[in-house]
DNA sequence: CAGTGGTCTAGACCACAGT
DNA sequence: CTGTGGTCTAGACCACTGT
């Protein structure tokens, strides 16, 4: 037997707010209803319209960008941004440019190449593939409006789809080339999300300083048409500012 | 047609690392080795060590939290830390209080009250409710050590579960009361979940001051052995420093 | 009470983007 | 070149924790 909750709830004292929390506030009030890409005043604009120093007014354009309705680029200055939804669910597999088209942006994928590798252990057990065999690793980059956001490295099952370099264009679709070329039927077999700080290659490559969050998505494709055999495995990274993923599943 | 990768990147100019994150870095491997608890020095002493100001200090430590590597504490120090890996899966539906327990700390729940209530038009149409019916709703606290660290409000049918405050027990699990006395074979009917900033109400329940992120989860449990109605709709939302939400889910 | 992290100031120099 | 954000300093006061 548990009790009903208390109709009028203890009161608090209400604490003092930080002065650069009271202006994020202020502040993200103002833009919440100016389009993506308008410039902000500048730190010390802001910090003179406020009465406060730079550093606070630093720290207020901080806690907004934390709150990713802002994002900030050194000798540039500072724009009102949101997060781009993605969604994963079950019967609406990921299409990531889908995604960033519903935004309003212009995605863009660019294949930088392949190379034959030998896996990980742990792509070899998702992938079902023997400890000798080699795979074909295919990396591809992800670009909203000209910035690189993401980027992905593909394991495909050199045995099941054969000479796919010979057939894959840079702008093509993987999974229309596995439906149409190798008539695999391919559907999505698994899939792995988590977001973490960037490890430092992650970093690297996405021009990331210090290690911010990003998210990372393996997923595997099967091919119903060859006894749901694992076709292919991609990892990507997505950067965690630029991105909301959103699981949403029916079991 | 697509080329392969060249074996020999070019070679890039090794921007300057500004002396915060050079020193989180090394602090980083310091506390590598040590436990979950342990005590950095403070700001004062480590800026008085590494011959830097106290603000530099300070945000190396700083970036130090945003890895998740340490917790801070205003009044109390700098300390070791690491979040708790929480799995959701197909097979292993979460235990949040397994999970917590397998990083060998001390999980605590508390039933804090019940109430009924009109759900928002987003839980009727999750549990498939009507417009009018009332449901009961069960707010819940998650404790580690004695800190909370996230709640839960849960949203019973109470067709299927009349009485239920007069059943369940503060310490019980819903899962076995549901199970046991009502027989209903419950099972994960859906779930999502999210990472955003965390909403004012929800914040300030926690105790936190800014938006820091939170993992909202909401998971749907149905009875299989009343043609899988839903049961039950538990919104959560759990310390995004705290815990680290990972989806590994077969299709 | 002493010691800790949290906030805030005024000032300086640097790295970078765009003109 | 100018203007932007990024880093860094020295110093101050406050809020909070634990003794």
């Amino acid at each position: 037997m548990i009790d009903p909750i208390a109709p009028t709830p203890p009161k608090k004292p209400p604490s003092r707010v930080p002065v650069y929390l009271a202006a994020a506030d202020t502040l993200a009030e103002q833009i919440a209803d100016q389009p993506v890409g308008t410039r902000l005043p500048s730190e010390e604009e802001l910090a003179k319209q406020l009465g406060i120093s730079r550093l606070t007014a630093r720290a207020a354009l901080a806690a907004l960008e934390r709150r990713y309705l802002v994002r900030r680029r050194q000798g540039s200055g500072t724009f009102v941004s949101r997060r781009v939804d993605y969604l994963i669910s079950r019967h609406h597999p990921p299409s990531w440019s889908q995604s960033v088209r519903s935004a309003g942006l212009t995605p863009d994928v660019r294949t930088t190449g392949w190379r034959l590798a030998s896996p990980s252990p742990d792509v070899r057990r998702r992938m079902r593939i023997g400890p000798r065999r080699q795979v074909l690793a295919l990396s591809r980059d992800r670009f909203i409006d000209n910035e690189l956001v993401g980027f992905a490295e593909s394991f495909f099952d050199t045995a099941v789809v054969p000479d796919l370099t010979q057939v894959l264009d840079p702008a093509a679709s993987l999974y229309g080339v596995l439906a149409d070329h190798y008539g695999l039927q391919p559907v999505r077999g698994w899939f792995g999300v988590a977001i973490d700080p960037a490890p430092p290659e992650v970093a690297e490559h996405l021009g990331l300083t210090g290690r911010p969050p990003v998210i990372s998505i393996r997923s595997r494709t099967d091919a119903a048409a060859r006894d749901h055999r694992p076709v292919e495995l991609t990892v990507s990274w997505l950067r965690a500012d630029v991105f909301r993923v959103e699981i949403d599943f029916d079991t």
